[in-house]
DNA sequence: TGACTCATGTCAGTATTCTGACATACGGTG
DNA sequence: CACCGTATGTCAGAATACTGACATGAGTCA
C-alpha cells in the first residue's frame, strides 16, 4: 500500500542510496549465483584467490568483508568440496596460503560470468564518462569514511 | 603480509568498490551508533518511522531492505523499550501501523545527528557537482538492477 | 636471551537474519 | 455470493555471521 505510487521522499540521503545500490546488486548477485549454488561470499572468495593465488585466511576475510571465523568456516567447506587446497603445515608463521583447484577455477568461471552479467547490466544505464566518474567518487567516499573525512590530507 | 604495500589490483570493479563502500559506510555507523546503544538495522527503523509515520512492518522491511520477519523481531524489541507504538488491532486488513513514541524521537535525534556527521564526512571528499553526479549515478544503477538493464526502456 | 607487540588460526557461545510455511484480510472477477 | 491472487503478520527451524577468548609464531627492542 502506498509503495509504487507515493513519492517515497524517504531520505535520499547518499547514504540510503548507497544502501539501496548494494541491496540491489547483491540481490542480482545471489539471483544469478543460486542456480549454481553458490553464495555471494562463496563467490567473492573464489574470486579473490583467482586474483590473489596464496591469500592466507585473514586476508581472504578482509577481502571479501567478513570475520576471519566465518570465512575460515566458508573455507574449511571449499576445502571438503575441493575447490580449494590449504597445505597441512603453515610454510612460514601461522598464515596457510590457499589455492584453487582446477575444479575450483572451473566452478569461478561460470560463476564469473554470471556476475559479470551483472556487473554489465548494472553499468548498462551509465555513460562511459559516468563510469569513470563512479570510480573515482566511490573511491574517494572510501577514502573519507576510512581516514576520516577531510583530515587527513 | 603484503596488504598495505601490495598494489592490490583486485577486482576494482564497480561492483566491488560498491561493496567496499557501503561496507565502510556500515561500519562507520556502527561506530558511531554503538555508543548510543542503537544498531543501525535499529536506527534504520526509527529513521523511516519519524519521515513516514504509519508505516506497517512489511513497509518497514522493505525500506531497511530485510525481511518481514527480522523487521518484526526488531520492532517487538523497539515496542517493549517504549521506542515505538502500534494497535493493538489493525485498523484496516492485517497491517499494523507504527509509530514512534516521543522518547522513541528523541533518541532518534541523537542517533540522527551521529549519522549526519557519517554522511558529512562521507561528503566531505567530493565536490559538489561529484555529489550531485553520485545521485544520479546510484540510482542509475539500482534502477537498472532492478529492472533489468536497458531493456526496460 | 627475554619481554613485548602484533597478526594469525582456532574454539566456543551468542546473535542476527533468512527460508519455509500457515492463516487471515482485502480486492477483483465470474 | 464464491473463487482466486496478492499482501500481511506470525510461528518454527536452519543458516549465517559475529563477539570473546586462547595459544602459537614472527618481529622488535633492550
Amino acid at each position: 500500500m502506498s509503495q509504487k505510487d507515493a513519492g517515497v521522499d524517504l531520505d535520499k540521503s547518499l547514504g540510503y542510496l548507497l544502501k539501496e545500490a548494494s541491496s540491489a546488486l547483491r540481490a542480482a548477485m545471489e539471483e544469478v549465483l543460486r542456480p549454481l549454488g553458490m553464495t555471494v561470499t562463496h563467490y567473492s572468495c573464489l574470486e579473490l584467490l583467482a586474483q590473489r593465488p596464496g591469500l592466507s585466511n585473514s586476508e581472504l576475510a578482509r577481502g571479501a568483508f567478513v570475520t576471519r571465523q566465518s570465512m575460515n568456516v566458508l573455507l574449511q567447506t571449499l576445502e571438503r568440496d575441493g575447490y580449494v587446497t590449504r597445505p597441512a603445515a603453515p610454510p612460514v608463521g601461522k598464515a596457510l596460503p590457499a589455492r584453487l583447484t582446477p575444479s575450483g577455477r572451473r566452478s569461478l568461471e561460470k560463476a564469473s560470468a554470471a556476475v559479470r552479467s551483472v556487473e554489465l547490466r548494472m553499468l548498462s544505464g551509465l555513460t562511459e564518462p559516468e563510469q569513470t566518474a563512479a570510480f573515482g567518487i566511490l573511491g574517494s567516499m572510501i577514502h573519507s569514511l576510512r581516514d576520516g573525512g577531510d583530515a587527513a590530507g
